[in-house]
DNA sequence: CAATATACTGTATATAATTACAGTAATTAT
DNA sequence: ATAATTACTGTAATTATATACAGTATATTG
């Protein structure tokens, strides 16, 4: 799918936020009125233009027939199991996507991760769970964090951090410390957990 | 905020099945097509009987400009501390309510029920969980159930179901079974969890 | 260097859609 | 008993909207 340019990315969101407040797409002249364009005409063939690069499906003879390619609603990714080496957002580990509208978390999630093995049961974390995970980057000491450690990608306890000891805390008295320095091992905290869903009680 | 009658109701259900299909809330003559109207004019005044009655509010001069009040996009009922005596769902137990369209679950889930106490922590449920209750009857053994025993409402495994003796597991230790005699004291299986989520890590 | 894409103005028209008006008939509330 | 509500048909006007056609100008690609 082709790239859109600024002012057809401009008129994409014109219209993602127009379904938002209103509940249904604008017309052309809307378009045409909210951009400041003086003939609806100039709408018409941005949406042209966006429908032809896939972003939209224009239903022809409808009214605010304009239809939002699945591909840009916005979807959470959920992220299964994490191929060592590529980054984890990569299109090969995303295992499906969920529309971000029926996000059910006020939090900020820029993904779900699928939880591999026992190592957090102790907090409640348990194999096949979902853990939403937030990129930003103001995670403290004592936060549940998704880690890479030379590309291997894991969920633990953040004990302790500092330039030359990172600490990470399995949850489960069968495992050990992790004790990382950040100088000789590559360590990237790629984020922190801030919901869990488990989908099959 | 008054009861629609059966034909609104109908119509209400086609504006909603309309903007899940297309994106876009249908037309008068739309309407009248699907229900097999002759008159377009029959859909419009059914429309001002629903907007009259609060479930919709219509935006004059603007096509398709139906747009769903609040109230009727059909909520799904957070149920915190649940008040002895009353049903589960009464008014005073409804904690908040979340659109039943940001559930991420494809499971059937009638309410959700906050976890109060530690007496499932075993199986991963922690006080202030959310977990999403089906209010659906088959349940089996071996299933966590909400259970009302006399007035009381608990979430625990059943673990064994006959007509003279229920016994209900606490996954935690430090507890221990609740056997009850159905034909002695009042119990009544509320539902099934099919669901968990944990809102703050 | 020509073809194509981008980004518009300006006009016009067919059709899509709202919406008003005039009825009919059955049911429900006061 | 009468008024209001429900549930429509039928017609028609007005307005909203899509969309075609004719241009202008600049930028990008093959």
């Amino acid at each position: 799918m082709k790239n859109l340019t600024k002012r057809q990315e401009e008129i994409l969101d014109l219209i993602k936020t127009h379904i938002l407040d209103f509940g249904f797409p604008p017309t052309r002249a809307d378009i045409a009125k909210t951009l400041g364009f003086k003939s609806p005409n100039a709408a018409e063939q941005h949406l042209r233009a966006i429908e032809k690069k896939g972003f939209i499906k224009i239903l022809s003879g409808a009214s605010r027939g304009i239809v939002l390619s699945d591909s840009d609603c916005d979807e959470i990714p959920v992220i299964g199991l994490v191929a060592a080496g590529g980054p984890i957002l990569a299109q090969e580990n995303i295992e499906k996507t969920i529309p971000r509208s029926r996000n059910l978390f006020s939090n900020d999630i820029d993904y779900y991760l699928r939880v591999k093995g026992d190592s957090m049961v102790d907090v409640g974390i348990y194999e096949e769970d979902l853990i939403g995970v937030s990129k930003s980057k103001d995670f403290k000491v004592g936060n549940i964090v998704v880690a890479r450690i030379n590309d291997e990608v894991t969920v633990k306890t953040l004990i302790e951090m500092s330039q030359t000891k990172v600490v990470l805390r399995p949850e489960n008295q069968n495992y050990k410390d992790i004790i990382v320095n950040p100088e000789t091992d590559e360590l990237v905290i790629e984020g922190s957990c801030v919901a869990l869903v488990r989908e099959s009680i």
